[in-house]
DNA sequence: ATTTCTGGATGCGAATTCTGATTGTGGAGG
DNA sequence: CCTCCACAATCAGAATTCGCATCCAGAAAT
């Protein structure tokens, strides 16, 4: 875990940078804004500390830009003051923790422990093979980086089949998770989802093996001879 | 956004309910930890107010019980306890954050704000998508800049989505977020509420996925890679 | 008291799914 | 090497489900 602080305290910044290191963190420490926001802008972090006294620029200005500019880690937001109107500006300027100087170590190591892992909490699953994408958190599919449309049934089918990459399904199986209660069985609904699926990600997505059932691979990760 | 209160001192629990409620949540309130950690672990909440000085089972046991179980909300502990030492112990617990009583309503929303906001991976306060835009802070909705009126069912869904962006979200779960308890489930409000906005705001500017649900796109956001 | 908001009902229109028939294909056995 | 057969793929129309607009009555707000 990478985290940036950026504290115009010398003492302070350093001790903080020792104290995180021992607690098995990578820290970068920054003493001004300006060059805070640079790093925060260019460098990949898993968490930042933001003293809002800074000199030149304000911390809360340094927090906005890189809002705008889209940067989303979590951003823990250290302040002298102690006035609960502060902290609201804070928190809906994006901050994501608030913690009044002077603090406990170990408090502040608690807050940044539960950012980072709120801010894990929501990485997207996305499954993959080949070109296609499913973004079983979004509901969304994607072919080579464009969006499809798939209908209810067709996002069940592939869903069900990229949660088992690599296996063997039977027509039964399908039909088992993809219908609730029992359901006609024999019908040929299967094939005629497999077919359109086929149409709209590519033929070569869904395998048949014949007698058994389908299958998907992933051609990255099969080797072919 | 359906929030859960747990917190045994009638008055209080009260008045945050309704204070709560007059921000645009829908809040359930529960008095003790059993009938708390139930709810929390059978209905959909998107946050939790926990006070931790609560009879019978110990707030800190109840949170330990909704991690364990994989409920992953963000929870707001609430305590008269002001030492250090506990604040980590409710974030290691899992707490997302801490508020010492007595404190201002207006932080407390403040920061079950960014909670909210952070949980559904929102870096801002502010939601746009396309030419809406949404202020999480003041509660406004503007269309190209012009400000919209929105009532505060159609602002509920329109907030919801938008936290959500992207997400193909099924109209059972913007019941359960945007409704609390008891409420008909089977009804077609979602679909009311829709047509609602859509004329308000432009028919395109929240998708139907049939038989899957909805979705709010932003058309600005280049489809990544 | 008046206006606005909410939530449920209804019927229509359209998208989706299902059915059944037909065509296509691989492979075992002659 | 060819044939045949079982299984798979495809197609189009039918049936169904789903979502939308609209309306209305009761609730809530002003």
């Amino acid at each position: 875990m990478r985290i940036l602080i950026v504290e115009d305290e010398p003492t302070l910044g350093q001790q903080l940078k020792s104290t995180l290191e021992q607690n098995g963190y990578a820290v970068d420490l920054s003493t001004d804004g300006e060059d805070g926001h640079f790093l925060g802008s260019t460098e990949e972090y898993d968490a930042a500390i933001l003293d809002l006294g800074l000199p030149e620029i304000d911390g809360l200005t340094v927090l906005g830009m890189w809002r705008k500019e889209k940067r989303n880690f979590p951003v823990l937001v250290l302040t002298a003051r102690d006035s609960w109107s502060d902290k609201v500006a804070g928190l809906d300027a994006g901050a994501d923790d608030y913690l009044a100087k002077p603090f406990q170590t170990e408090e502040l190591i608690a807050r940044l422990r539960a950012l980072i892992r709120r801010a894990s909490g929501n990485a997207s699953s996305e499954l993959t093979a080949g070109p296609v994408r499913l973004d079983t958190r979004s509901g969304r599919v994607t072919l080579a980086g464009e969006p499809v449309k798939l209908t209810a049934q067709e996002y069940k089918l592939l869903s069900y089949l990229m949660h088992h990459k690599g296996k063997v399904v039977s027509r039964t199986e399908l039909i088992e998770h993809i219908y609730d209660q029992d359901f006609d069985r024999d019908s040929n609904t299967i094939e005629v989802f497999v077919t359109r699926i086929r149409k709209k990600l590519g033929a070569d997505v869904i395998t048949t093996i014949r007698g058994l059932g389908y299958s998907l691979d992933d051609p990255d990760e099969a080797p072919r001879e």
